[in-house]
RNA sequence: GGGGCCGUGGCGGAACGGGUAGACGCGGGGGACUUAAAAUCCCCUUCCCCGCCAGGGGAGUCCCGGUUCGAGUCCGGGCGGCCCCACCA
């Protein structure tokens, strides 16, 4: 036996690591008729080196990957890089290097950084969303949604300088109308961008979460708000010549609205404006569109507002209520246009008192007191109530008079119920370079022409002119923008956009299923075999944007026939932050980031994995602490200390078992207890902290014992087997070291980590001596040590025999006696 | 303002469906080995009180109340922290 005294993960886990890529330990469907497994971590943004957050994803999900292998599974357990996107190019204006030189070289760094883990990933599947292989396939996700009317062009406003020919920010917007950079005259301007038309989901993706048992709730509820289904009605108030239709919820309101108000961007608003008020009106609709959107709408804002000179009728009352546009109306939500209620709506109520606007309390609370006349009144009573002064329905408790007023409505055309949505389409048109262009060309004839599916891909020009403003880098490049209309052949131009890369992080989960595939976008087969994905691990600030994309392109996929569910993954695991030793954030400012490269160096990559588990649950944040690595490095050390001692057990032979007795039981009954832990830890509620603990309980049992019997030897190596393999998820490369150093000269293919996962003896698990708690009144005064079997009399005897129980107990009447056998007799006097 | 999560030793954290609170690790203390130190191995370590020891008593999971034989766990009300959304009509 050769075995070196000193751990050296620095040797030991790069042979590993050779070992289990020359055997191909990680490709995929290798056991082809093995139930499968498809294990996945979001994928990492190559900047620069790896930090400790992607360290402990990739920690996390790898220890689920190899736990699953052993357990017999065919693992899918891919890799890839998310390549595309904003921080290369902000890089490339600082140092003019080419954003796919960067790149190239950071995912070469990265490569390597995940490689020195020995993370068990299949590396032949590794993608890169800046590949044209990769992208093209966006373009033609594209078009197959183009067709089915998913895509559309709508208009958004936008600054735009008169003198660059370009939009601008609203913050390049200074003087209120004058361009940062020129001081030339800044417009408001509609500008065309690209949206995917996800509300057209809205039901359906909110229906699908409740499929998504596995997934964490705090997830579901935030996508829940986020699509924000809110029912109620629409009702339109006649002004001149087309009604202004207004969304409500508190339809049961509507006789105490004294004012109606439209959203600056409101269609409507320079038909309604007066001509007297009409210059006023304008001024204030430009000075809003320039606003910043937060400065403009969030909540502290102040409330601002012009009246139109416009009046519009009440279609219940038949009033005439005064027509406003202010600044807290949002364009984009319900109609865009609001009745208000001032006596019942906080924003409302203090819109009103800023304008002198009247106010009209027409709901109570149901029961008790009133609420104070309207002038009196210190906030907005927005709760439900019973109807007041509301004609017909005065007397209704609020959701009836919903209901009779929407239906009334209905009858008489002029509204009806409805249901609106917090979600908006997705608009992802980028005036970036370092994206997928869109495949369009815009023909003065024909409009917006597709690119036919057979000129895919339209590829990046290597140009890239990174201009850091608003306005497209591609529209620089003039060998891209020339191009030939589709349809007549005639000189058009290409569309200069690019996508929002949350489109590649839509459904890169798929194409790691057959990524060089040139003839679709994955194989429908391999996606029949593996998906949907079983685990997938990443942060939970992916909550709302990037896993309600994917969800929703998977029901587009799912559509086009390419996958045969709809939800792309059944379960979520979302980890916490590594924050820096002192617990704040890492970052530079504190000076208080740890990388994981040096630690690797210094510790070996399983110390640094075993860190990332054993700190906390996966979801819980954690703070680096070099006491606690230092610790599990000690503790990787004490484990081969360990084996080192007891070579001689290695030998012995599994049928002397059956011999052990004494402190060798109690030793293969902790062995067992720990399989046992430490496979639920792994399973259900994955808490590798407590499997861990374990593996250190056994490792602590075994220093302090000193075998001498054959039996007590075969005892020892049952436990050291177990050991091993039992380490293996956490950290891999040690546990093959010591595998195979137990079991003699490695057998060239046989490796620790396609062996079956341990199993335990139930009879070894359950002991047959339990400790019982024994109280008196529900405190504890002493224990027992009873057979597990034990029923209530035979405890109840020992219990009694106790002279400190006997104590409390004297003098006292026995009221009652609470049983719970295995664990505890409580003894209850008066 | 709305929604969600969470408050346990000096620290990170354990505690299966209410059943011995503090597993395991860090830090700290003591001992063994050593000429010495480091490393290692063993033991102790929630707090307070009584006791020479053995042991015993009390308090204790953010606070107040409730349910229960029994509450870290369940319920109600506070306080504090973190995260997400945020003038969504």
């Amino acid at each position: 036996m050769s075995m070196d005294e000193r751990y050296d993960p620095r040797s030991i886990e790069a042979r590993w690591q050779a070992r289990w890529e020359e055997a191909g330990a990680f490709r995929a469907g290798r056991r082809a008729p093995a139930p499968r497994r498809y294990v996945l971590e979001m994928f990492p943004y190559p900047s620069g080196a790896m930090h400790m957050g992607h360290a402990r994803v990739y920690t996390i999900g790898d220890a689920i990957a190899r736990h699953a292998r052993m357990r017999g599974f065919d693992v899918f357990h891919p890799i890839g890089f998310d390549a595309l996107g904003l921080p290369a190019e902000n890089a490339a204006l600082k140092d003019g290097r080419h954003p796919a030189e960067r790149t190239r070289e950071n995912i070469a760094t990265f490569r390597t950084a995940l490689k020195s883990m020995g993370y068990s990933f299949d590396w032949e599947r590794e993608i890169a969303t800046c590949d044209p292989e990769y992208y093209r396939w966006n373009q033609w996700f594209f078009l197959k949604m183009l067709e089915r009317g998913l895509v559309y062009r709508r208009t958004g406003l936008a600054n735009w300088c008169t003198s660059c020919l370009t939009v601008i920010a609203n913050e390049q917007v200074v003087d209120d109308d004058r361009c940062e950079r020129c001081g030339s005259a800044v417009v408001v301007k509609e500008i065309p961008e690209w949206a995917f038309r996800i509300t057209a989901y809205a039901e359906d993706l909110l229906a699908g979460l409740a499929e998504l048992g596995e997934w964490p709730e705090r997830v579901t509820t935030m996508q829940r708000n986020w699509i924000g289904r809110s029912e109620g009605a629409e009702v339109d108030f006649a002004a001149g010549g087309e009604p202004i239709r207004v969304f409500t919820t508190r339809l049961d309101t509507i006789f105490g609205c004294t004012f109606v108000v439209l959203a600056p961007e409101h269609p409507a608003v320079a038909r309604l404006a007066t001509p007297e008020r009409r210059a006023e009106v304008r001024a204030f609709v430009e000075r809003m569109a320039r606003t910043d959107a937060l400065a403009r709408t969030g909540e502290g804002a102040p409330k601002e507002g012009v009246f139109t000179g416009a009046r519009a009728r009440n279609p219940y009352t038949g009033e005439e209520v005064p027509v406003w546009i202010a600044n807290f109306v949002l364009a984009g939500y319900g109609t865009g246009a609001v009745m208000s209620v001032p006596a019942h709506d906080q924003r409302d109520l203090e819109f009103a008192r800023q304008y002198g606007l009247p106010v009209r309390v027409v709901i109570q609370p149901p029961a008790g007191e009133r609420l104070p006349a309207a002038e009196a009144l210190p906030r907005a009573f927005t709760e439900d109530g019973v109807a007041e002064d509301c004609g017909a329905w005065s007397g209704l408790p609020s959701s009836e008079a919903r209901r009779r007023m929407a239906a009334f409505a209905r009858e008489r055309g002029f509204g009806a119920p409805a249901v609106r949505w917090h979600l908006r389409d997705w608009g992802f048109s980028r005036q970036r370079y370092w994206g997928t262009p869109i495949p369009i060309v815009h023909c003065d004839e024909h409009g917006p022409v597709p690119v036919p599916e057979s000129d895919l891909p339209v590829l990046l020009p290597p140009q890239a002119i990174i201009t850091g403003t608003g306005e497209p880098p591609l529209a620089k490049v003039p060998e891209f923008v020339r191009a030939a209309c589709p349809r007549c052949g005639r000189p058009a131009r290409r569309e200069t956009e690019t996508m929002d890369t949350f489109v590649d992080s839509s459904w890169y989960h798929a194409r790691y299923l057959s990524p060089r595939d040139d003839r679709r976008p994955f194989d429908p087969e391999e996606a029949r075999r593996w998906l949907p994905i079983d685990v997938y691990v990443g942060g939970p600030e992916h909550a709302v944007m990037h896993l309600l994309y994917f969800r929703f392109w998977h029901r587009v996929m799912h559509e086009l026939g390419l996958t045969h569910e709809k939800e792309p993954c059944r379960r979520l695991v979302t980890q916490g932050i590594v924050n820096g030793p002192d617990g704040r954030k890492m970052s530079k400012r504190w000076g208080n980031v740890v990388e994981p490269g040096p630690m690797v160096a210094r510790f070996g990559a399983d110390t640094v994995r075993l860190f990332m588990l054993f700190a906390a649950p996966p979801e819980k944040d954690i703070d680096w602490s070099d006491e606690q690595v230092e610790g599990l490095h000690r503790f990787l050390q004490r484990v081969w200390r360990i084996f080192h001692a007891r070579q001689d057990c290695f030998g012995a032979p599994p049928a002397a078992l059956a011999g052990a007795g004494g402190p060798f039981l109690e030793l293969r009954r902790r062995t067992h207890r720990t399989i046992q832990r430490v496979t639920q830890g792994l399973e259900g509620d994955l808490k590798f902290n407590t499997g861990i603990a374990a593996l250190m309980e056994l490792v602590n049992d075994l220093h302090r014992l000193e075998p001498a019997a054959a039996a007590d030897r075969a005892a020892v190596r049952e436990a050291l087997l177990a050991a091993a393999a039992l380490l293996a998820p956490f950290a891999p490369h040690a546990a093959e070291e010591l595998w195979h150093e137990v079991l003699g000269p490695p057998v060239r293919d046989r490796l620790l980590c396609e062996e079956p996962w341990p199993s335990f003896d139930p009879v070894l698990v359950a002991s047959d001596v339990v400790t019982i708690a024994v109280q008196v009144n529900g405190k504890l005064r002493g224990e027992v040590q009873a057979p597990a079997s034990a029923g209530e009399a035979e405890v109840r005897e020992l219990a009694q025999g106790q002279g400190r129980v006997q104590a409390h107990l004297a003098g006292k009447a026995l009221r009652k006696v609470v049983f719970v056998p295995r664990r505890l007799i409580n003894f209850v006097v008066g």
